[in-house]
DNA sequence: TTAGCATGCATCATA
DNA sequence: ATGATGCATGCTAAT
């Protein structure tokens, strides 16, 4: 079971790294062809604004580590889309880094930078979502103390 | 209406 | 036949 969104911020803290953003994992981003999850759509904005940028479509290799210190080397590149979006982003080579975290849809992929200046990919557990949400006691009360510090 | 993205799908490689 | 690659299509939320 992947960890909860505390839990990656409480590891991200020990290992002195920042969270950039994360990327909420959809049906396509797990089971993607025949190689599950292997290639995962990454959000325009964040990727821009956070990832190195890509000179041609040849793309980019990222050295990538989790949360464990495994090492992993992902592609990004992007696709060139007919006229409404110029383009869209896609990360290469992600099965073993979402196998290793067990990510289902919903699931996010949270991206992070390490105080050295390395990348830094983990997995995070889907957020309960609010109507009819079912969890634990200890869990509501969690969420509801995150809830007020937000106000 | 448009941008962004989930997903479908044609095409090419591999065996 | 099966899988990989890159583009096209259409839905949805933000503008």
């Amino acid at each position: 079971m992947p960890p909860t969104r505390d839990e990656v911020d409480a590891q991200l803290e020990e290992l002195g790294a920042r969270r950039l953003f994360e990327k909420v994992l959809s049906a396509t981003d797990v089971r993607g062809g025949a190689v599950p999850g292997d290639r995962v759509v990454m959000p325009k904005r964040n990727t821009e604004t956070h990832l190195p940028e890509l000179e041609s479509q040849a793309g980019v290799v990222l050295d990538v580590e989790d949360l464990e210190g495994q090492r992993y080397r992902l592609r990004l590149t992007y696709w060139t889309n007919s006229p409404s979006s110029g383009r869209m982003y896609i990360l290469e080579g992600t099965s073993q880094l979402l196998q290793h975290y067990r990510l289902r849809t919903g699931d996010a992929l949270v991206v992070a930078r390490t105080g050295d200046g390395g990348l830094l990919m983990a997995g995070q557990r889907k957020q309960a979502s609010r109507a009819g949400a079912t969890c634990s006691r200890a869990d509501c009360i969690n969420k509801l103390g995150l809830a007020l510090t937000l106000l």
